[in-house]
DNA sequence: CGGTATCCTTGGAGATACTG
DNA sequence: CAGTATCTCCAAGGATACCG
C-alpha cells in the first residue's frame, strides 16, 4: 500500500507502450506496420465518413470527402477493403450501384479514429497558436 | 421511452463525427488539418517512444525508434515542437546534451495514440489474414 | 553529441481522358 | 454510375558528408 494508484499509472502506461512497440517476426512493431498502410492523406477521412454515412454509394462518398479525387477514393477504398475494414457491395443494375460499408473490424477502428478526431477538434486552436508562436520566435 | 439507448448510439455517434468533420474557416475540418501535419511515417512512433522513455536524449531516441534516420528524427522532432507537443531542452555542456519531452498537450495526444496502438496490436493478425485472403481472391 | 547541408530516389497523389 | 488507364509532378524521406 506504499504505492498509490497515481504513481502506478506511468508504470502501467510504459507497459502498454512497450507492448505496442514490440517488434514482431517481420521486424516491425504493430504500430509501424499499421502506419505503412494507414499514414496517408485519405484513409482516416474515408473511415470517418463511412461511419457517418452508413452505406454510401461511390459518388455519395466522393462528395462527402471534401477534396478527394475519384482516383484517390478508389485507391483508398481498395486498400481499406484489402485490410478487411470495408466491404464493397455491387448491385448489377444499369447503371451499376455500389455501396461501401464498414465491417465490424472497420467499426472498431472507427471508434479509436473518433478518439483521435475529437482530440484534433478539441486542440486545433491550441496547436495553431503554438505554431504561430514557434514561427514568430524562429523568424529571422 | 420508446427509443432504447442502443438505438440512440448511432445517432450520438453521427453527431460526434459530424463535429469532427465540420469545415472551419480555412476550408478544412479538424481531422484534415491534423492529418496534413501528422499523416507521415514517424510522428506517431516518436510520440509513443517519448511517452515510453520520458526525457530521452537525441541518440537515445534515435536508437529506440527503429529504422529512423538522423535527418528524419530531427525533422519529426522539429515538427512536433512547432505544434507544441514536444519541448527541446538544451544543456550547453561539452559535448552538448539535448533532452526531449512531451508537453501536457503531447501527453494528451499520447493517450489517444495509445488507443490507436492498442487497436493495431490487437487486430494485427486479423488484418494480415484479411490481406492474404483478399490477394488470393484477386490473384489472376 | 547533436545536429546541417546536399543530393537523389521513390511513390503518393493530382489532372485528364476514356469505358463497361 | 463507378470506375480504369496514363501521364505527370512534387515532396517525403533515405544516403552521405560535413560541422560547432
Amino acid at each position: 500500500m506504499g504505492v498509490t494508484i497515481t504513481e502506478n499509472q506511468p508504470v502501467e502506461r510504459r507497459k502498454k507502450i512497450a507492448k505496442i512497440l514490440e517488434e514482431k517476426a517481420n521486424g516491425l512493431c504493430p504500430v509501424h506496420d499499421f502506419l505503412i498502410h494507414f499514414a496517408n492523406k485519405w484513409s482516416m477521412l474515408v473511415v470517418l465518413n463511412l461511419g457517418y454515412a452508413g452505406s454510401p454509394r461511390f459518388n455519395e462518398l466522393k462528395s462527402r470527402v471534401s477534396g478527394i479525387s475519384q482516383r484517390m477514393l478508389t485507391v483508398t477504398l481498395r486498400s481499406l477493403e484489402e485490410d478487411g475494414l470495408v466491404t464493397r457491395q455491387l448491385y448489377p443494375e444499369i447503371p451499376p450501384r455500389v455501396e461501401y460499408q464498414l465491417t465490424p473490424l472497420g467499426k472498431s477502428l472507427l471508434d479509436v479514429m473518433m478518439g483521435l478526431g475529437e482530440w484534433a477538434a478539441k486542440h486545433e486552436a491550441e496547436i495553431a497558436k503554438a505554431r504561430k508562436k514557434f514561427r514568430s520566435r524562429h523568424a529571422d
